[in-house]
DNA sequence: CCATGGTCATCTCTTTTTGAGATTGAAACC
DNA sequence: GGTTTCAATCTCAAAAAGAGATGACCATGG
């Protein structure tokens, strides 16, 4: 006895009929008749009487379609609630690096609330480390930091390898290299908002090479950045990712020129991060759903 | 989803591993794993994380557990309540033809009682018009009668063929015909009580062929009109089934001698007869099969 | 560091179950 | 009295479930 005989003889019961149930249930009628052979042969007891080729309810049948009712419904019951169990909703506490927020972030925030109104996004931005912290101690559901990240309660996701490059104005001439950079003087950064890691890494690279700093200035968007760098004020890391629209495809109209930095501080790859511990997060496995989504097709353009 | 999912999750998530459900279901850890993939397939949720080769329960499969732990136990009462529902129990009123009562029934009485405690069988005799009255006026659950019984209201089914035979003491000559008995002059015809279908018989038959009757005495037990035969006194007619005892192997020690009767009169078929409306009477099916079982072997015999 | 044992996933092949289609038989209905 | 309706049964095809072997992975303990 298993629900589908049951949804079967709760049919007939419904039907009064061998021949319509099977016409319901998209099948034929000897197999109705079988099946219901067969399952009275399993409880060992009529649940119809064959009067002149018609079926007539037994006692023992009338009391299983009450139990096939009850059992039918709690099954049902029971799928919906199982659905439901990892429908996303409620708050996702969401951390950032501030690069990320600005650059990859805005579209895949758009597209997931439209997806799941009903969580409630909140996200912040911080430097990597602050945000391990902040997920280690629960203050965060993930978060989207500088990878890897190894650490034994946190699980993580790789989301997008960055390209960085080095920016200056179109008609800065190629810097090949730290002592190019150099050549030119005490050269003005700029930089996103503290605790930036790209920050961090243009810093390191600079010094280790002995490249002296003028000035570095700070700004929210990469807009501001790229604007300064592009009037010839100065130089920038950034992802690759966000000059697409000041690299024209005619050269002679680019405002901007790309310039390699060393191999070892080329690539960072953005992963998500979130507490081992708290595994089940249906809110945070649909975010890193639409993440895949949307970054997903940049990463083979990015990686080529 | 059906119930023996759940059966097999419900162990794996008693047992916490697939390799020992697997034990427990007397089946192969690769069907056990493959059985529940399809089931988080067709639930579209993840019930486990595989974490490790290791299973570890999602909040959507601990929600599962408690369905599933409360639709097998309703499966269970379901399956219980309907082989319940034709246990055969509560009262039994029956009824017989004294003949009946008297040559078939005390065997069979026993065997029920023994083998259906609960059912408390009251028996009324009575003759087989009286019967089929209150049967049909439901103060009878069945009754055991001379058939066959054609009737719209009634349902029937043929316990045993009677071969009533005419019985005299063993000394008497042949009697071959009526004529033969007319000329030992009026006889004596011993029978059971009053009502009997068999006196009945015996009555019309001599009536009809001019053999008059001298006497004629009604006892409650065949030993006593078998006793009153074999002395001498007189005639019966009885089923041949009661007189087995008195017929020896050797016939010179036989005290009874059996003569035929017109086969117009010599078979009689008692039948079970129940209510149509009432067809559902676990009691009396049982009491029924009864029958089949304890005189159905005789049955090939007497028809032989 | 490697071997080992335990675990789940996957593949293939066999067995069992279920389904489709055609036919039969019995009653009910014009 | 033919026609229709309905359930039972049979046969063959399709699908599902099971068995067994193998692989991958990790933990653990020399």
């Amino acid at each position: 006895m298993d629900l589908s005989d049951l949804r079967m003889f709760r049919t007939i019961v419904e039907e009064g009929s061998v021949t319509r149930a099977a016409e319901r249930l998209h099948t034929v009628q000897s197999n109705v008749t079988t099946r219901l052979r067969l399952l009275e042969e399993d409880l060992g007891t009529a649940l119809f009487d064959r009067i002149n080729r018609r079926l007539v309810i037994t006692p023992a049948g009338n009391l299983l379609a009450g139990y096939a009712e009850r059992l039918l419904s709690l099954a049902d019951e029971a799928r919906d609630a199982v659905r439901r169990a990892d429908l996303p909703e409620g708050l996702l506490r969401l951390g950032s690096m501030e690069t990320t927020a600005a650059a990859r972030l805005p579209g895949v925030i758009a597209a997931f609330r439209r997806a799941h109104p009903r969580v409630e996004l909140r996200l912040q931005t911080a430097p990597t480390a602050s945000l391990v912290q902040d997920v280690l101690a629960h203050q965060l559901d993930a978060a989207l930091v500088s990878g890897p990240v190894i650490h034994p309660e946190l699980e993580s996701r790789p989301v997008v390898v960055e390209e960085v490059v080095l920016i200056s104005a179109a008609d800065w001439a190629p810097i090949e290299s730290a002592a190019d950079l150099a050549q030119r003087g005490p050269v003005e950064l700029f930089t996103f908002r503290e605790g930036c890691s790209y920050r961090q890494r243009i810093f390191d690279w600079l010094r280790r090479d002995g490249v002296p700093i003028a000035r570095s200035s700070e700004f929210g968007t990469f807009e501001a950045i790229l604007g300064c760098v592009a009037a010839g004020m100065g130089i920038s890391l950034v992802p690759r990712s966000v000059i697409g629209a000041h690299l024209d495809d005619d050269p002679s109209r680019a405002t901007l020129r790309v310039h390699p930095v060393p191999p070892d501080l080329a690539f960072s790859t953005t992963v998500m991060i979130w507490h081992r511990a708290r595994s089940h997060q249906p809110a945070r496995q649909a975010f890193a759903d639409c993440l895949a989504e949307r970054l997903g097709p940049l990463q083979a353009e990015i990686t080529r």
